[in-house]
DNA sequence: GCCAACGTTGGC
DNA sequence: GCCAACGTTGGC
């Protein structure tokens, strides 16, 4: 299997880089996603070892603020079935499950976060999802040229 | 806080 | 199946 990439959004007053790291064994379940497309990624895409961006969206600035790698591919989300959880979903059926949640692991914060005024200023990244007009998926496939022109600009730092 | 863009819901 | 109304996302 090659090696695959994303970015995974949140809000850092929600869940932040920050929160992953002082999770117990630096990984935390990514539940409460509540989209079809991106629904769809993590229950059949996005696999163990794969890469991901975090992104900090809804605050300033937005930015790239880490790397994580996943360590448990698409599993049905438990918070579905929570009735206490405000992701709780009444018509998930536990024999059918709509939504589901990968594991992710802390790798690394960014010293300095990579922010989205940045990355619009890079040609390398014109076709990235994230930048295009509208995007709001929470869950985005990056290439791996993305990745690569990403982790370049760390180096610039 | 504003608002454009998008996704979902529900009446018909 | 259409589409208006509504709710959410997320940059600014």
């Amino acid at each position: 299997m090659a090696k695959q990439y994303w970015l995974f959004k949140s809000e850092p007053g929600t869940f932040s880089i920050t929160d992953l790291e002082k999770a117990p064994d630096k990984t935390t379940c990514w539940d409460g996603v509540r989209n079809y497309q991106a629904r769809n990624f993590l229950s059949k895409q996005v696999a163990s070892g794969d890469h991901v961006f975090f992104y900090h969206s809804n605050t300033e600035p937005p930015a790239i603020v880490g790397i994580a790698q996943v360590a448990k591919a698409g599993y049905p989300d438990p918070s579905a079935f929570n009735p206490k959880s405000k992701y709780f979903d009444e018509k998930s059926d536990p024999e059918d499950p709509a939504w589901y949640s990968v594991d992710i692991k802390h790798v690394k914060t960014f010293k300095r976060p990579v922010t989205l005024s940045e990355l619009r200023g890079n040609a390398k990244l014109k076709g990235m999802v994230l930048l295009q007009k509208g995007s709001r998926l929470s869950i985005q496939p990056v290439s791996e040229k993305e990745w690569k022109a990403i982790i370049d600009m760390l180096k610039q730092n």
